[in-house]
DNA sequence: GCATCAAACAAAGA
DNA sequence: CTCTTTGTTTGATG
């Protein structure tokens, strides 16, 4: 079960990126997928050669690093995506590493994903020309990501909440992993319309959101995802509810159950979540 | 029950309109219901005085009079409306002839409608500039509406079928009177989804559609709809299976369903429309 | 099903 | 939902 790395999964891999990376130079790319890129392989590599990474952090589901330079390097990891960090002495594989930044000293970062991601490069500090990045909405664990706002985005609305915890030009960097626990936490089902959702519903969901991504973010990441040495996070044994169809529920032990909302495949309490 | 006025209805109406006010000449005005024209009554007054009426025929569910000018009058009823001729010593009533269009004579035409109806002028011949007869889709009872053609513009799409046949921008003129006779004819279950239209289906449905809107026209049209003159077509009492819940199937006697398809009421057979 | 618009939803493609 | 595109459906409005 390949799942795509979400905001808490990005954070860290972001972080450990941040920790390793800063002032390393860029000595040479192979690219292996041509199609990951937005430009052709040349011109990415002529571009970031000879650059050094500043600050790496996460934005949504992206990684975004910094060069030294107009560019920065970001990259969405797909489904099952990683991106590790290599010494000297070891060899890429063509099949497996789509985009290899070679660094200094021999070291090489491999990125690899099995299907859709992403290493572009876009002016640093200016998403506003790349279709993506221009449409995230905000970040849910920023300062400004209050209550108040979560309120002010969801008024007027109609369709079910689910699908817009899920869409990342509302809220970025939630996937159908951590919205199962979201959901469960704000005691809210996934096909409840956001117009039948009460201001103290509100104040739940904006609650259990930034619970629950900080819960990931401080078991290191959940299910398979990895830092940039594989490190491997433990969020998926403390996961509540996700992917746990026929266990009991933590609060009441109603049997969880499964169940399909729009085309992704929801776990709820039917007994807590209405 | 008020029902908008389709395609037989209209046709009938617009014959008798062709019949009797062919050359007559229009004397003056009177708008009591600014909204349903689509200019100021003193240009709409202008344009019009002293023109007389040409040839008088139906598109879709729309009047189209032409004028010796170089203007047509295009009217639609929306709901419940009628266009009635009144000779002289009548007097139109303000609240329910929201356009009077005066006669030589001393005749005139009153233009009621309950509910969104709209007496617009437009460049006559040319429907470019008009935003809702520039979309209506092919005359059902036109030559060139064929077999073929229907299968055609029933090709790779997706929807149930009794949203087409409503959508005036796939075939004009057919409402949720006909359509219900129309659906039984051709044995097909209104929620049928197109693309599982047989190309025998689509041959029963091509044949339904014109013996129904020709029967339709037959009977001087439906239920209270009326010609120039008040004259009640006799097409309800001929109805098949339409408003007739509770009653058996005249085909094979099963009762008759009333059913919800989209936002309107669709009946069936449950037994012979699959 | 009355017509338009906008938002939401669904299927397919990359 | 991974994101886009395209087409269909639904809801609010006159």
């Amino acid at each position: 079960m390949r799942k795509m790395p979400e905001l808490p999964d990005i954070y860290i891999l972001s972080k450990s990126m941040n920790d390793v990376l800063q002032s390393r130079m860029i000595t040479g790319v192979k690219v292996n997928q041509e199609k990951c890129l937005n430009m052709t392989p040349v011109k990415f590599r002529n571009r970031v050669r000879n650059c050094k990474f500043e600050s790496i952090h996460q934005r949504g589901k992206w990684v975004i690093a910094e060069l030294d330079s107009k560019w920065s390097i970001a990259s969405n990891l797909g489904m099952g995506g990683e991106i590790r960090l290599f010494h000297e002495g070891t060899k890429p594989n063509p099949k497996f590493h789509r985009v290899v930044i070679e660094l200094d000293k021999g070291d090489w970062l491999g990125i690899n994903h099995w299907w859709f991601g992403h290493v572009h490069l876009v002016p640093k500090g200016d998403f506003s020309s790349h279709s993506q990045l221009s449409k995230l909405g905000p970040e849910p664990l920023a300062d400004d990501f209050t209550v108040d706002k979560l309120k002010a985005m969801l008024d007027k609305k109609r369709g079910r909440i689910k699908s817009y915890l899920l869409d990342q030009s509302f809220v970025a960097g939630i996937g159908n992993v951590y919205v199962q626990d979201i959901l469960w936490y704000a005691r809210i089902h996934p096909d409840r319309s956001v117009n039948a959702l009460t201001p103290n519903d509100i104040e739940k969901l904006h609650w259990a959101i930034q619970q629950v991504l900080k819960e990931g973010i401080e078991y290191g990441g959940g299910l398979r995802e990895q830092d940039i040495w594989g490190n491997e996070g433990t969020y998926i044994e403390h996961r509540q509810i996700g992917y746990r169809t026929g266990e009991p529920c933590p609060e009441c032990s109603t049997i969880i159950e499964e169940i399909r909302v729009g085309q992704t495949t929801s776990y709820i309490c039917p007994h807590c979540q209405v």
